[in-house]
DNA sequence: TTGTATGCGTTATCAC
DNA sequence: GTGATAACGCATACAA
């Protein structure tokens, strides 16, 4: 059967009180006592229950990664990212999808912390910015950390990349190549990374004394469809774009193949740029420029938040002019 | 702060036993008390902590789902099908990333059960396939159920889909067209799916009566690049194929590039084929013919014979020819 | 440096 | 049908 703490403080002959000391690595055990434990221990190859460990303790060693995105590749990237750096941790991780237009959100989050104790949660966006679910995190005073929130920034410790930089850079990229007629396809309205690149975008324009045009702008919803439609309309301009912009990369595809269908020879009839959320649009098409989105390195330092890594803020330029930023906004760690 | 069955069972005004039975869906409560209950669970928003089930019964009430897959969009399809079945059980889903390749895999698996108690184990493909693993599950007496194992179909439940007949399909459907130079990418070695595929292809070519021929045959593996340096290999022939069918998606858009790259007119000068494991090719490029895998509807169908669902064998036809089948051969159900 | 008593929140046992 | 009470295996507070 199973062994347990009784049994090894039988075979060692000490109480449990002193097994439970040597197992956490407590101080003020004599060095005989514990070799007879740890022996014991070997002995029975004898391994805690970790279910009477979270009834009994204050710890679960386990954390929430909580997510609504209908990326599957961004839910990879945030899955792979912090999952390796709660191994490092010795933390289990619990991926729970959501939906964040769902009224029972908060009461979601809440049954999840209840049944599983969890140590701390790490939210993605966009469920960042459901105020119900921070509230309810706050209200349990559970320490959480966001992953590109678009709201209240100071309200926790968070990571994020600089989209408005990097859509600025991009943008003065195609003008420096000598665009003046940049079309823009806005991301999904849920996400305020949308509203973040698009004024970057314009602050690009602005910047370079290039006139923004609305009738360029055209909103997506971070689908190919929506790239297809916003390129239909933009090409079909009597002084159509020579260059268009997208907000993500599955959009960006649904520009190209709209190009490829008007028969557009790229990059010369037109520059296509977008950022690439889903690591797609850079591998399909060549002449596609993108905008690397440092999904999986945001969640791993998300997690190392959690874990009470110090909040600095960090610049980091990658290959394609990403700027990521860890901030410690609250005390709270595990 | 956390309520507890106690606090139910002061509201409902009975005894945490009743609260407890009518939680686990036991008989003997009567119609009225448990409707007393349940008002009194939802007002608490209760939740029963797993931790103390786990120690005081003999169910966890969580399963795990195990994969090793480097595509993002099978593993969210996967992790969104056994999901939903969960959802309807009421039942907590770990999902656990791991490496086939990992010589500690079967150990991790053990310490993944013993730590968490759950209640049975989905296993996906190529996991399915991995002796230890499989081993390590038969030794603790843990239900489990592999979704499209590769090896040992009888050995446990298991879902899948009927690739043979998928490859067949398509085949033939390119065959119908008038093609009797088709070119095949294979997918991973290490999945047993793409042999099948292969099987499925050159069974089409016999039944037809076109030749099969080694050189219209490349080696792949599941990725961009691998459909790409296929296709550069296979448009060089002397006499190229007039369609090429590839084992999945993402190699499918590796040749759809090339044959951009090179001027190609699609169809008139290529025919593109793949199974479009990832959703993605049918979505990309219109002259891309697909049979599309059910990967979601497996997942959900691999939970509901973890829960008990009995094992028929289903065939469905969807509208791009696949089969899904469902088989229990081991007894072991939650 | 070591031990004792108590409680965590649920299910199992047995009585009513 | 329903309820009281004893486990489950560990950590915690407090003694010694």
């Amino acid at each position: 059967m199973r062994s347990t703490i009784k049994d090894v403080s039988a075979i060692a002959g000490v109480s449990m009180k002193t097994v439970s000391r040597v197992l956490n690595k407590e101080r003020y055990v004599s060095a005989t006592t514990r070799l007879r434990v740890e022996r014991a221990v070997a002995e029975l190859n004898f391994k805690p229950s970790v279910a009477a460990r979270i009834l009994a303790g204050k710890r679960s060693y386990q954390i929430a990664l909580i997510y609504d995105n209908h990326s599957p590749h961004y839910i990879h990237q945030i899955q792979t990212g912090v999952w390796a750096r709660c191994i490092e941790e010795g933390v289990r991780l619990l991926a729970q999808p959501s939906d964040v237009a769902s009224p029972h959100l908060a009461r979601e989050i809440g049954g999840l912390i209840d049944q599983t104790q969890v140590d701390g949660v790490i939210l993605s966006s966009p469920v960042t910015d459901a105020p119900g679910a921070l509230e309810e995190l706050e209200r349990r005073g559970i320490p959480y950390v966001r992953i590109s929130p678009g709201t209240e920034y100071e309200r926790s410790s968070s990571v994020s990349m600089d989209d408005v930089q990097a859509a600025d850079d991009m943008t003065s990229h195609l003008i420096a190549l000598g665009h003046r007629r940049i079309g823009f396809v806005i991301g999904h309205a849920n996400h305020t990374a949308s509203d973040l690149r698009l004024f970057g975008y314009r602050r690009a324009l602005d910047r370079a004394g290039v006139s923004f045009e609305p009738k360029y702008v055209r909103p997506g919803a971070f689908d190919f469809a929506s790239g297809e439609a916003a390129a239909d309309i933009l090409l079909d301009l009597a002084l159509p774009p020579t260059a268009i912009f997208a907000s993500n990369d599955d959009m960006a595809a649904g520009v190209l193949t709209v190009a490829h269908r008007r028969g557009l020879s790229l990059p010369r009839d037109l520059s296509v740029a977008g950022f690439d959320d889903t690591a797609l649009a850079s591998q399909l098409w060549p002449p596609l420029t993108t905008v690397r989105q440092p999904t999986r390195e945001l969640a791993y330092a998300a997690a190392s938040l959690l874990f009470g890594a110090e909040g600095e803020v960090v610049h980091r330029r990658l290959p394609h002019e990403l700027v990521l930023r860890a901030s410690t906004a609250a005390p709270k760690k595990i």
